[in-house]
RNA sequence: CGGGGUGUAGCGCAGUUUGGCAAGCGCACCUGCUUUGGGAGCAGGGGGUCGGAGGUUCAAGUCCUCUCACCCCGACCA
């Protein structure tokens, strides 16, 4: 059969990737527009996906000493304005709410577009001395960013998320904490999300507003885009300075904390999609996945009771382990239930009928390979088992090959130029630092700077744009 | 926010150029029978007032004005 004949309804990955993403989005049922501008609604099994990650995040915050808590959606303008270059890089996104019931409002009222100045607030009540430090929350929210431009789970105007705010005693405590950070995002994507990551920091124009610096975690999609999945800042002292959060030390002295920020949204969710999905659909790394076997059993008129039975029989002992459905809806057949449960992008599906049963067998085929396999009864768990570590693994391989393979050693800017318009990915260049340069890149190119590694660098270079002499090597892409 | 495009049944579309008397097609949906190992077949059936508002006209899906939403390409951002 052929390839492209599977799945009509979704467009081609190759010729039309933005299409392709929505389509995907809206068959496998993840995600829904709404009558509300740049609002979706994340369907039920969308929303499954994402409480599992949320899940396998939550647990690494809280091992690391990490509690949750919630804070109000509500942000007086007041308490925005505090740190100057913070509200300066928000306020073009800010909704505010100007009026209660009938009545205005005096002071008007952000919808909390980020949490740093409503946290910053409330940290300066709690906080009094040394003792009090370091407070480590994490709060899982909704966001609101009055974007221009919106795509489900990449960019939307309300968005759910996890924000940790911390403060520390000590600089070298905060900075310690915005890599632990970094490096349990950098786990979470790549071992449950088996998306492969580039770690580094942000340059100066790209980092967060009023941070000191930010660490970001930056991903490949399928076509050759590149996705920020995670950032994790070290706000210095400035959020300090403008909530007045201080404490005295052990000397009795007063002192400013040092404070962290950190984040990731339902925008993996799209990073999920545009990494792993391919011309059938969705394809979703088991750890995460909402559903990860699904039974399909072949009816006939006089087995089909018997067939049935087994299947549910199947149901009842793959559920010790894994999440199954057995559809066994009447009004669909077979093929149509295969490429349905193949856009969803289930990790496995089995099919049984008369035949299996004659054989103690069932027919298996995984998503990410896509071959029919004869599998015993009696090996039906533990090859389940393998399997799913095995899918899990081949996803996270699949795409870090992808991402070798797209990471470009860059010394010459036509050539540079040629590799944006062309094929996209990382490009791996050296930069003098300076602003002017990324700028110009920018406007040439499309491309930023998406990161710089954090290992150094002790070879010398000449800068891409300007030719100085340099030995930052940095990592260019066009974002997301 | 600039340029382009699209809004007609749940989805995908035709009809709009040249206004005209019954608003159509495919898929989906409902009923029945036959089917079911890669999106089943036949027969019958239900559903829209043409994105919204205003206007022109004997007559508007079709013409005019305004407006809204979505998509694509840019500028801005997680």
């Amino acid at each position: 059969m052929n390839e492209t004949e599977f799945v009509k309804e979704i467009a081609s990955k190759e010729e039309a990737f933005s299409q392709w993403y929505i389509d995907v989005v809206k068959k496998a049922d993840l995600a829904d527009y709404t009558v509300v501008k740049g609002c979706m609604v994340i369907k039920p099994y969308g929303y499954a996906l994402w409480e599992n990650m949320q899940h396998c995040l939550d647990q690494r915050i809280k091992a690391t000493g990490h509690k949750n808590a919630y804070f109000p959606i509500f942000i007086p303008e007041s308490l925005l304005k505090k740190e100057a270059e913070h509200v300066a890089g928000f306020a073009p996104e800010v909704a505010w709410v100007t009026q209660g019931g009938n009545q205005k409002l005096e002071e008007r009222l952000a919808v909390r577009p980020t949490s740093e100045a409503i946290i910053g607030s409330l940290y300066s009540k709690w906080i009094h001395s040394w003792r009090d430090l370091p407070i480590l929350i994490n709060q899982w929210a909704n966001i609101v960013r009055w974007e221009k431009v919106t795509r489900p789970f990449l960019r939307t105007t309300e968005f759910l998320w996890q924000e940790g705010h911390t403060a520390h005693q000590t600089q070298q405590e905060a900075e310690e904490e915005t890599l632990k950070i970094l490096a349990i995002y950098k786990d979470y994507i790549e071992k449950d999300l088996a998306i492969p990551v580039i770690i580094g920091k942000k340059s100066n124009t790209e980092k967060f507003a009023g941070a000191m610096h930010t660490y970001t975690l930056e991903a490949l999609m399928g076509d050759g885009k590149i996705l920020q999945t995670g950032t994790s800042h070290n706000l210095g002292q400035n959020f300090a300075k403008a909530f007045d959060i201080r404490f005295l030390d052990e000397n009795q002295e007063e002192q400013f904390a040092w404070t962290t920020s950190w984040g990731t949204s339902t925008r993996l969710v799209g990073g999920i999609i545009m990494v792993h999905g391919d011309e059938r659909g969705l394809k979703l790394p088991p750890k995460v996945a909402p559903l990860h076997i699904v039974i399909v059993p072949i009816f006939f008129d006089q087995s089909k009771q018997e067939v049935l039975n087994k299947a549910q029989q199947y149901k009842i002992l793959l559920s010790e382990k894994f999440n199954v459905e057995l559809d066994d809806r009447d009004n669909y057949t077979p093929g149509w239930k295969f490429n349905e449960w193949e856009m969803k992008g289930v990790p496995v599906r089995l099919e049984i009928g008369p035949r299996d049963l004659a054989h103690n067998q069932v027919v298996a085929v995984r998503r990410d390979k896509g071959n029919k396999v004869m599998i015993a009864e009696s090996e039906l768990l533990p090859t389940m088992e393998r399997w799913m570590t095995d899918i899990q693994n081949n996803l996270y391989m699949q795409a870090r090959s992808r991402l070798e393979e797209n990471i470009r050693f860059c010394e010459n800017y036509d050539q540079f130029k040629e590799i944006m318009a062309e094929k996209r990915g990382f490009i791996k260049a050296y930069w003098c630092g300076n602003e002017k340069c990324e700028e110009e890149i920018k406007r040439d190119t499309k491309a930023t700077i998406r990161c710089i590694p954090l290992d150094e660098n002790k070879e010398k270079g000449k800068c891409i744009f300007c030719g100085a002499e340099s030995s930052s090597l940095v990592f260019f892409g066009r974002a997301y």
